[in-house]
DNA sequence: CCAAAAGTGTTTAAGATACACCCATGG
DNA sequence: CCATGGGTGTATCTTAAACACTTTTGG
C-alpha cells in the first residue's frame, strides 16, 4: 500500500568535557554517538543510530530501544524532531565523495532527539562501530544526517531557553552554577550569574532542597531540585503523549 | 521490512466569517475541511483529509496533493506538524461510540498543517463528502484526529506570535487593520491598534507600498506588503527544506 | 460638522542587563 | 586573612502596555 519503508533514528546528546571523552577537565561541550555503516550505501561513513520500526512498537519506543542498543543508556529526555521523507534523500549528496545509493529503496525516517545524563554517558558501553564525537566537529555523515544533526542542535538551543530541559543533563539535585554551566555550554556563551539566578528563581521551576554542597573551597552553594509540577518541555496538547 | 504503512494527512486552516461558510459578516474565525469516512473503521465519522504516500512523492508533496484533491486549493503555507505512530491509535477511543478498528493494520501518519487564503477558500470546490467546520466547534472525529487538530491549533497560535505566517491568510497587500484582525481571530483576543502598529513596524517584516485603500468612509489606510527577505516561518536549518 | 477608523505621542510599568558589593567557606 | 565563587542590591536601559490625542476621509 505504502511506497516507503519506515525507520526511526535518534540524535543523542550528552554534555561532556572537551578533552577525550570519559575524562574530566576542559571546556564542556555537546557530544553525540554515531555508528559506522557496514553496508552500502555510504559504507564506512558515520551515521545516526536507528533501525526499522518494529511491528507493535510506538515511535518513541523505537527511539528508546535504539538508544539502549547503541549506548546502553535510557534517555532523560526524548522528543520527536522531524520526519524526513524526500525520495532522493538516500541518494548522493552534493559535493560528497560518498557512494550514491541504488535507487528504489525509499526510506522515511522519523527522527527523535534525546538527552542523556553526564554521569550515565561516562559509563556508557561503547561498541566496536560506535564512537562519540563533539557536536561542533563532526565527520562527513551518511545520507542527510548532517542536516538532521544541525536541525537537532538548533532545536536544543532554542528549547533550552524556554523550557527546563537543561535539567536532563544533571542529576536529581544540583547547584545554580552547575545549571548555569549547562546553559552556557549549550548556548555557547557566558551568562551573568546574578541575573541567571533571578531569572530561574522568577520562573518558579526550582525548589530549594534546604541542603548545600560541601567540600568546595568557598561558600557552599545551595542544592536545588526541579519542581515536578512544571512540564519538562512545553509541547502543548502533546505533553501527555511525549514523555509517557 | 517495516511493520507499518505510511499515510500523510493535513490540517487545513482558513479564516472565515462565522456565519455560514461562504457568507460575509459576523466574527471571523478559523475553519477547517473534514472528509466523511466511507469505510470501517470509524465509517461515517469525520476525519482529516489524507491518503497513502505515493511511490516517488515527497512528504510535503503528498500533503499538497491531498489539499488539492480535497479543496482544489494550493496552500499559502505548509509545515510538518508531527508523526503519529502509536500502535493503538487506529483502535477505539475512550468514551467514544465509534466502532473500533480491526487490529493488525498499523498506520503511521505524518501530519502537515496548511493555511489557505480567505478569498481562495471562498471559491473552494467542495465535494459530496467534504465539509468545512469551525475549528472551535468540531464533531467527534475518527482515530486520534481530535488530538491532532488540537495540537495544530496550538502550533498555529504559538507561531503567529513569533513569525509572519499571518500573512498567509491575506492577499499580496493589506492594511494594518486587516493584519490585526487576523491576529485577533487566531489568538482569540483583541489587540491595541497603536501598539500592534509599533510592534509590526519594529519587527521590520513590512514594506509600505506607498498606496492607500480608498472607498472607506474614514481616513484611508496605507497598504503594506511583506518583506520578502524575512522568512515566512523560522524553522532554522529546515528553512530551505520546508517551503520548496 | 460629525462619525469612524488611521495614525502619533506620552506616561507608566515590567523586564533585562551591568556591575558593585557583601557572605561563607577551605586552605 | 586571603582567595574564590555564592549570593544580594541597585542603577540603567529596553520593551511592552494603556490610553489620550490628532488626522483624514465619507456622508
Amino acid at each position: 500500500m505504502s511506497g516507503a519503508s519506515l525507520a526511526v533514528s535518534t540524535v543523542i546528546f550528552a554534555l561532556r568535557s572537551s578533552g577525550r571523552f570519559g575524562e574530566d577537565g576542559g571546556e564542556r561541550g555537546l557530544w553525540l554517538p554515531l555508528v559506522r555503516r557496514i553496508r552500502e550505501p555510504y559504507e564506512g561513513r558515520w551515521a545516526l543510530p536507528g533501525g526499522p520500526l518494529g511491528e507493535s512498537e510506538g515511535l518513541a519506543e523505537a527511539a528508546t530501544s535504539t538508544l539502549a542498543k547503541t549506548t546502553g543508556l535510557a534517555p532523560r529526555y526524548l522528543e520527536q524532531l522531524y520526519a524526513f521523507g524526500d525520495p532522493e534523500r538516500s541518494g548522493e549528496q552534493a559535493g560528497s565523495a560518498g557512494k550514491p545509493a541504488a535507487s528504489g529503496d525509499r526510506v522515511v525516517s522519523v527522527v527523535y532527539w534525546a538527552l542523556v545524563g553526564d554521569d550515565e554517558a561516562r559509563a556508557a558501553r561503547i561498541g566496536q562501530n560506535v564512537r562519540w564525537f563533539p557536536a561542533d566537529d563532526l565527520p562527513a555523515l551518511a545520507f542527510d544526517h548532517e542536516l538532521i544533526v544541525e536541525y537537532a542542535l538548533w532545536r536544543l538551543r532554542n528549547k533550552v531557553e524556554y523550557s527546563r530541559i537543561a535539567s536532563a543533563f544533571l542529576g536529581a539535585t544540583f547547584t545554580l552554577a552547575q545549571l548555569r554551566e549547562v546553559y552556557e555550554a549549550v548556548l555557547g556563551r557566558t551568562l551573568d550569574p546574578a541575573n541567571f539566578r533571578r531569572q530561574i528563581e522568577a520562573s518558579g521551576v526550582l525548589e530549594d532542597t534546604g541542603e548545600v554542597l560541601t567540600g568546595v573551597r568557598h561558600r557552599p552553594p545551595r542544592l536545588y531540585r526541579y519542581n515536578q509540577a512544571v512540564d519538562l518541555a512545553d509541547q502543548g496538547p502533546l505533553g501527555r503523549l511525549a514523555q509517557k
